[in-house]
DNA sequence: GACTTGACACAGG
DNA sequence: TCCTGTGCCAAGT
């Protein structure tokens, strides 16, 4: 009997936290992953925004490193398609990185809850 | 079937 | 304080 891996809901799991971000506000791959249980699995949620683009909707743009990096940018449309996002929603963004990142860092594990 | 890459994060030097 | 190396898990080649 072929087992279902939960880790197959990562993915999807990845997609609805990321459409619960509020606009203006961002979060970072690793609070995803903490959220999701797979702690050490950041690079899990990048993977899960590649698979979700183009085809899955989801506010990619609000999701940065930990340090409020858009390092993720180089993988839209457009390298700027992602700090353009950003600042049309209010999001201050310098040189390729959030400003404020801290004030506008979005917890799903506190906020979603 | 095994190795390498990858939108990150943390620890050590 | 900044840079380098390692760890995580899954998909791609």
């Amino acid at each position: 009997m072929t087992e279902k891996p939960e880790k197959r809901n990562f993915f999807q799991d990845v997609y609805e936290v990321v459409e619960q971000i509020p606009a203006g506000r961002v979060t970072s791959y690793g609070a995803i992953a903490s959220y999701l249980g797979s702690k050490g699995s950041a690079r899990m949620v990048g993977w899960a925004l590649i698979a979700s683009h183009p085809a899955i909707k989801i506010p990619a743009h609000r999701v940065v490193n930990r340090i409020g990096m858009l390092t993720g940018s180089q993988h839209f449309d457009s390298p700027n398609a992602m700090q353009e996002r950003l600042e049309q929603e209010g999001v201050k963004v310098e040189n390729n990185q959030v400003v404020d990142f801290q004030k506008l860092f979005w917890d799903p594990a506190k906020e979603l809850l």
